[in-house]
RNA sequence: GCGCCUGUAGCUCAGUGGAUAGAGCGUCGGACUUCGAAUCCGUGCGUCGGAGGUUCGACUCCUCCCAGGCGCGCCA
């Protein structure tokens, strides 16, 4: 016990000196470290004391953060809870600088308020590292490889992928916010049945097109966009298609054609959406390259698979699946689950730490028998995480319009970012946690006002550079090192200065969750209550220390209010 | 039948097992000779789908039920 004290100690010297920690683990090891040292003083009995808690008092004259360690040990070491918070109380008031006030309320709760003269240097060390604020830096960052939107490349991408794009590429963005690494990674299924049917479809146009007699495949893609592409073909190449010799080998050509045009498209469409892909894997290349193959004979080496009826079947029942699934059939030619096994197993080489998948809500019947393929694969406990971005539905004119491709009406990402913009669209999908069926009002998402969380948003951050704009006109030299306390001790700055202290943790907890709309959800509250800021105060006036402090706020805001919305992938625009 | 998601204010949704359940929109009423009124302030709004259970304490965890959505191929 005395050693882990003395651990618990040097963390706590080791944190007094590292700037990156955020305020809430800062807490934390006081805590700690205060009931570490009331232990060994005997003012508290040894004993397996709960996992220390910080959380967000729900009413702020309760403080900015509290703990429930009283509550929580008092069965266990058999002494009332205001007891055990008197005793720590103590020890937690022994520390300069973060806290500035330590109390004990009732059933037992011990609440901690941070000082003002903290708060005022974070906001001058925002406005010194300003982009960097909130991203922190990691010694040993950890690897994620991220695959998301992974649309099939028979078309274009509907509203669902564009809900998992904007989650995806968010979701990354905070991981890189939070110090660890995100690659980007799109999977393209141009391997298989549907290829095959594309192929035909597209040829069955191209000979509509040139007049001749076509057997339009009858579950083929019936798409208009099935024509744009034959028309394509036609243009760009129709001398390659013609030295062809059959019909098989010519829509195996317009497969392939269609294929490089359709993910081009796809890859237009995400980037105009700010969404960089690292890696465009295709899955052919698995096929190729004798992936599938050596995956499968992993598995078999492991006792993975057993044979039933000639077909090859991978046991994932034993990592509760509800049936063992087939991964290569009787004619030899292997499933879709076997190349998703192998690609997955690719991925798991390629040396990451943490493999992230992003799927609609139609696959989440596949992932117990994909994670079981990788348990079977990989000795790392919970290396593969599955996310499954929820339903969107688009509400037009109050009425819902359900977006599936199985419906004939298929709205295309195109459309939409055409229709309300990149920022605005972003920002709607990652609003909602994913876990929710999305609600997409468009009339809501075209409208320039309050009413659009994206503009009220955008608007503070305009807002406050227009202010800057005003200050430089008068002549004013921006000093925010004469910043002072006194100017700074009201409401409405206050609460602007807890909120911005925050940030760091909230990008860390979002990070950590795979939660982006804990982000906008944050961003919002930290604009309405700059709002509110405004309204009260007045920014500048002829008191230069006060407008200086002022001025360093609201700087302080705007650069978090940027940073937070370029994790979004949202422009915060100098003026609207 | 089985599995997953959802059910919180009129609407859209927040809400790590903690203190009196919150916000926006919508309603109604106020605030600009002054840094952007695309803003702010005030106002009302609840059997947290229902019933049990777990415990110091449940919107949160467990079980059952109800409702809505989605999925249950050797397709991809």
């Amino acid at each position: 016990m005395i050693q882990i004290t003395n651990r618990l100690l040097s963390n706590y010297y080791n944190l007094m000196h590292e700037a990156k920690v955020n305020i809430k683990d800062k807490i934390h090891d006081i805590i700690s470290v205060s009931l570490q040292r009331a232990i060994s003083e005997g003012k508290l009995p040894e004993a397996d004391y709960p996992v220390i808690k910080v959380e967000y008092p729900r009413e702020s004259k309760f403080g900015d953060y509290s703990t429930p360690i009283a509550l929580e040990s008092a069965k266990l070491i058999k002494r009332s809870p205001m007891e055990i918070g008197e005793i720590l109380k103590s020890y937690i008031s022994e520390n300069s600088g973060l806290i500035s006030e330590v109390d004990l309320a009732k059933p037992g709760f011990i609440n901690i308020f941070t000082s003002l003269e903290y708060l005022k240097n974070n906001m001058l060390e925002i406005v010194k590292i300003r982009e960097k604020y909130g991203r922190q830096q990691k010694d040993n960052p950890v690897k994620y490889n991220i695959e998301f939107v992974s649309a099939n490349p028979t078309g274009p991408m509907n509203v669902v992928s564009a809900r998992a794009a904007a989650l995806g590429d968010t979701i990354a963005n905070l991981i890189e916010a939070n110090g660890d690494i995100a690659e980007r990674e799109f999977y393209i299924n141009d391997f298989g049945n549907q290829v095959n049917l594309l192929g035909r479809s597209v040829y069955a146009r191209i000979k509509e097109l040139k007049g001749e007699q076509s057997d339009f495949p009858e579950d083929g893609y019936h798409g208009e966009y099935i024509k744009d592409i034959a028309q394509w073909i036609i243009k760009n190449h129709s001398e390659e298609l013609n030295k062809l010799e059959n019909d098989d080998v010519k829509s195996a050509y317009a497969a392939d054609k269609a294929i490089e045009y359709n993910v081009s498209g796809q890859k237009k469409d995400l980037e105009d959406f700010k969404v960089i892909f690292k890696t465009w894997f295709r899955e052919s290349t698995l096929h190729n390259r004798g992936e599938v193959v050596k995956a499968l004979e992993t598995l078999e080496k492991n006792n993975h698979i057993y044979i039933e009826d000639g077909k090859k079947v991978f046991r994932s029942t034993v990592f509760g699946d509800d049936k063992d699934r087939v991964v290569v059939r009787d004619d030899g030619r292997p499933t879709y689950l076997m190349a998703d096994i192998a690609y997955h197993f690719d991925k798991l080489e390629r040396g990451y730490d943490q493999l992230i998948d992003i799927w609609g809500p139609d696959h989440h019947g596949y992932i117990s028998r994909l994670s079981g393929a990788v348990q079977a694969l990989c000795s790392k406990e919970n290396i593969f995480r599955v996310l499954i971005s929820q339903q969107v539905n688009l509400i037009m004119e109050g009425e819902t319009v359900k977006m599936s491709k199985r419906l004939g009406n298929f709205s295309t990402m195109r459309e939409l970012i055409d229709e309300v913009g990149v920022d605005v669209s972003r920002f709607f999908f990652i609003m909602r946690s994913m876990d929710s069926h999305l609600d997409f009002d468009l009339a809501l998402a075209k409208k320039n006002s309050s009413e659009n969380p994206v503009f009220y948003l955008q608007y503070a951050h305009a807002r406050i550079c227009s202010i800057f704009k005003e200050a430089e006109k008068r002549g004013i030299k921006i000093k925010p090192e004469i910043s002072t306390l006194e100017n700074l001790n009201n409401n409405e700055a206050i609460v602007l200065l807890k909120l911005l202290a925050k940030f760091p943790e909230e990008i860390s907890d979002a990070a950590m969750t795979y939660e982006p709309h804990k982000i906008s959800t944050f961003l919002l509250r930290l604009a309405q209550s700059y709002h509110r800021f405004y309204a009260e105060q007045r920014v500048l006036s002829d008191d230069e220390s006060k407008t200086q402090t002022n001025l360093a706020l609201c700087d302080a805001v705007r650069i978090t209010i940027k940073n937070g919305l370029q994790i979004l992938g949202v422009t915060a625009p100098e003026s609207m």
